[in-house]
DNA sequence: GCGACAG
DNA sequence: ATCTTGTCGC
């Protein structure tokens, strides 16, 4: 099948159909190289706008210090739709990732891997486009079942889609709500839960991900500054 | 029909 | 996700 210039006028069924296509693809075997370089991504927008910022922070592993911080600006128009998050934040992520000044072993993205109800989750699908290891670390459940960790750091429980694992409910810190990781591409499923608990310092959500969410929403909020400056 | 529903 | 103040707890 033939996949379009962007996302930004697909049908959910179009989205649909391309999911299927690309599922065809996705690798979970053990990545078999040193990570040294771990990246986190994340966007931001203002309501009722069709630009979003986004970003990709890039650290070292496991030290979580930072190397480099991108972010970008761009239009997406696809809109936010359960199951389909990919569409809407994928486009400008691949634009960031352009830009990095040098690319990161494997990639966390905010939400799901394989996680999602056709098993391609934001991080699957960033992971198939870009040929990158990556890792899906989301705040809440798309799909699956499992018990609740105990509450103690580290604490984890298989995240279950009938027969088969899909990812993890991971406790990152004691009186937090849990975290869901799951294997995007490229990488095993205990790989990922590994490589997220080694991101994580005296915050519910691992570096990563958390520092993206940092620098996309600074890039939004001195975006804003401009345009009120701009008036006087 | 009912419940679930990443960001 | 974003809109928003104070407030409880480590």
């Amino acid at each position: 099948m033939s996949f379009p210039d962007n996302y930004d006028h697909l049908s959910t069924s179009e989205a649909i159909a391309i999911q299927w296509e690309m599922r065809k693809n996705i690798n979970l075997t053990p990545l078999n190289k040193e990570i040294k370089l771990i990246g986190g991504a994340d966007i931001s927008f203002n309501k009722n706008e069709d630009y979003v910022y986004a970003g990709i922070i890039v650290l070292e592993y496991p030290s979580m210090k930072i190397v480099s911080k991108t972010t970008v600006k761009a239009i997406s128009k696809f809109p936010y739709i359960s199951g389909f998050l990919a569409f809407r934040e994928v486009p400008a992520l691949l634009k960031v990732w352009e830009l990095l000044p040098q690319k990161p072993d494997v990639m966390i993205l905010d939400g799901q891997g394989i996680a999602n109800e056709r098993g391609m989750g934001i991080a699957t699908h960033f992971g198939l486009l870009t040929d990158v290891p990556s890792i899906g670390c989301a705040k809440s459940k798309l799909t699956g079942n499992y018990q609740e960790p105990e509450n103690q750091r580290f604490a984890n429980s298989p995240l279950n889609r009938r027969e088969e694992q899909i990812g993890y409910a991971l406790k990152t810190k004691v009186n937090c709500e849990t975290v869901y990781i799951s294997p995007g591409h490229k990488i095993s499923l205990t790989q990922s839960l590994e490589i997220m608990k080694n991101c994580t310092l005296n915050h519910r959500i691992p570096e990563p991900t958390r520092l993206a969410h940092l620098i996309v929403n600074e890039a939004r909020v001195k975006d804003l500054d401009n345009k009120q400056t701009k008036l006087f």
